[in-house]
RNA sequence: GCGGAUGUAGCUCAAAGGUUAGAGCACUGGACUGUGGCUCCAGGUGCUGCGGGUUCGAGUCCCGUCAUCCGCCCCA
């Protein structure tokens, strides 16, 4: 009997923790600088709670979600996206009651039933951004900036920012109609999928990548065009904030989110290194979703990094070493177990992590066991040099060795002594 | 949900229907009984993903199935 692990869940092993572990950390420290707390939601929600953010009609809820009854015959859904979560927390726990705005960020598992492929799996992991309470696009500026400064710090380079905005319930139904129209009479030339497209969501056949579709939307009316003021306004602000913060980026009128719940910002941040599965980060604003939640009118925005494609990201450009002990502790001699034990113990209550033994091996191979750790250090308890109350210190890069007590030996571990 | 490719040793890959299925790396032990890397020797390296079929004979051809990868849809 031979099990593998479920299509689209993959095991992350120690060589690659490392690196999750440093990118999860680059994360936290810059997010933390900008005053984003973690909040820690469940992975199982009622699934009503994403079918009424996300939108029934979209692709995430008709076919994506991981959905079962409980015992109690509740639908339950596995996460497949952060933001719902923490707007069911915010309302839950009457956040809106501290002072706004309320930042938070998470990282975790989602959960989405696709068909798996490079950047796409089944569960995921995402770090993502919400902020609760001004709707000035100053938020989704040091968003932007934010990201920046993270993705300069892991070393990523050539990367695109793109925006967008989608207007707001006053404005967009506006340009629906407007989409609507223009497709109408033309929408037999378009290809089998923006037919489809064109039935659930018009908005979607603006991203079509077919040359005949894209030669027929040279002249689509553009979202831009149909913004109500305050839209325009907003944007226009956004995009001066960016200037203010040297971040920049491209207008993308056809970034259309797969999410119902966006409003105005829209944005997406792309790689070239990733095959199709070329955003690594997006997201936007969502002014009405509090209120929809049945919370009081809150505007809020965030944003989701793809960790995995992070990650796929980084590893081209970013060496990240596995982490190993530093000290290897042998013996030569019979009956020293309860001695190497004291030393082992002696190096680890000095923060040295450290490796030794578990079982009877002559000195040689306990060698050979610590070169293949990689350790820099060997400290050899030896029959010898405890009758002189010493133990022998090895370097195993350069191959000095010496005799030394154990706080003498702790000292040159440390680089507090010359010895090397 | 749709399309394409691939499954052989722990890993990277050979074997054009014909002996008992191979190479490199990795692994274990020894040459070296208190000193790793280098070298040499010996050795598990294996239900050729799984199940059928064709054939005197299948890792090889056919069908099914499962898995992985890549793309479409969609998305982080």
């Amino acid at each position: 009997m031979k099990y593998n692990s479920i299509r689209g869940m993959q095991d992350i092993l120690p060589s690659d923790v490392s690196l999750w572990q440093y990118l999860e950390s680059e994360a936290r420290r810059i997010f933390e600088l900008f005053n984003f707390q973690e909040i820690r939601t469940p992975i199982l929600e009622n699934a009503e709670v994403f079918l009424r953010s996300i939108g029934e009609d979209t692709d995430i809820v008709e076919k994506e979600m991981y959905i079962f009854d409980d015992k109690k015959g509740r639908k339950i859904a596995l996460r497949p996206e952060g933001t719902a979560g923490v707007v069911r927390a915010y309302i839950q726990n009457q956040l809106f009651n501290n002072p706004s705005p309320q930042k938070f960020y998470y990282i975790g598992a989602m959960f989405r039933y696709e068909r798996p492929q490079k950047g796409r799996f089944r569960q995921f992991h995402q770090i993502g951004v919400e902020s609760f309470g001004v709707s000035s696009p100053s938020v989704e500026a040091e968003m932007l900036y934010m990201l920046k400064i993270l993705f300069e710090s892991l070393d990523i380079k050539n990367l695109n920012f793109e925006i967008n905005s989608i207007g707001c319930k006053d404005c967009r139904p506006n340009y629906k109609e407007a989409i609507n129209k223009f497709l109408s009479d033309k929408i037999s030339l378009f290809c089998n999928d923006c037919q489809r497209r064109y039935n659930r969501n018009p908005l979607r056949v603006l991203d079509c990548k077919v040359l005949s579709c894209k030669e027929i939307l040279k002249n689509v009316p553009q979202i831009l065009d149909f913004l109500c003021n305050n839209c325009k306004e907003h944007l226009s602000k956004f995009q001066k904030e960016l200037a203010i913060l040297n971040v920049s980026y491209t207008i993308n009128p056809k970034i259309v989110r797969g999410l119902d719940y966006y409003t105005k910002t829209v944005f997406e941040i792309t790689t070239k290194m990733l095959g199709a599965q070329n955003a690594i980060a997006a997201g936007g604003r969502y002014d009405d979703l509090v209120e929809a939640f049945g919370g009081p009118y809150t505007p809020a925005a965030g944003f989701a990094i793809g960790m995995e494609r992070l990650i796929e990201v980084c590893k081209t450009n970013l060496k990240i070493e596995t982490k190993k002990p530093i000290l290897y502790v042998a013996y030569a001699g019979k009956g020293l177990d309860r001695e190497v034990k004291k030393v082992v113990n002696f190096f680890r209550e000095k923060r040295i992590a450290t490796e030794t033994p578990y079982e009877e091996l002559s000195l040689k191979s306990q060698l050979k066991k610590a070169d293949r750790l990689s350790v820099e250090w060997v400290v050899i308890v030896g029959e010898d040099e405890i009758k002189k109350s010493l133990y022998r210190w090895k370097n195993m890069k350069t191959g000095s060795q010496g005799e030394g007590t154990i706080e003498e030996i702790l000292k040159i571990i440390r680089g507090e002594n010359d010895i090397k």
